[in-house]
DNA sequence: GCCAACGTTGGC
DNA sequence: GCCAACGTTGGC
């Protein structure tokens, strides 16, 4: 059981619209930087726990608490030339980029970066270095742990 | 809109 | 393999 942080713009998909989907589970297409590709593709698994984080918006912050629920497979929008994130390099028999399905399990209250960056407890959170910009960062159990605390 | 930080591209 | 140029992210 791993557990993980993913960035969602909340004008593109927040937690409310994860949650109003079929099974409240959303395919999370569009990640195109290797190391949250290889974070998916190697080190997700079903079940492991996800903080659902609302970015480039006016709070940004973690706003709900999600879990994977698959391994990854191909991205299709790759191969989609009308897509947004069509990547013309990447082949079909070789795709380049995968997603994972991701459940919204609760929406919870909005725990604003600031208060993320206050906490001792998490200052080693990779969300938190300086220059991150990683869009799914992993996180620590007792980085989890603390994080479900605040949420209480 | 600004800008720091980082990733990618491509010429050499 | 180096590195300049460019594009993107994302908080402010």
């Amino acid at each position: 059981m791993a557990y993980w942080l993913m960035k969602s713009e909340p004008d593109e998909m927040s937690i409310d619209d994860v949650l109003a989907r079929p099974q409240s589970t959303v395919p999370w297409f569009g990640v195109r930087n290797y190391q949250a590709r290889n974070f998916m593709r190697d080190g997700m698994q079903v079940g492991d726990g996800v903080l659902f984080y609302h970015s480039s918006c006016p709070q940004p912050g973690i706003a709900g608490i999600a879990e994977v629920a698959s391994s990854a497979y191909p991205d299709h929008t790759q191969f989609d030339p009308r897509s947004h994130y069509y990547d013309p390099k990447s082949k079909p028999e070789e795709p380049r980029w995968q997603m994972v399905d991701v459940k919204a399990v609760r929406k919870t209250r909005l725990l604003p970066l600031s208060e993320l960056r206050a906490n001792p407890a998490l200052e080693d959170m990779v969300l938190l270095q300086k220059g991150s910009r990683l869009s799914i960062t992993p996180v620590t159990p007792a980085q989890w742990k603390t994080i479900q605390a605040l949420l209480k």
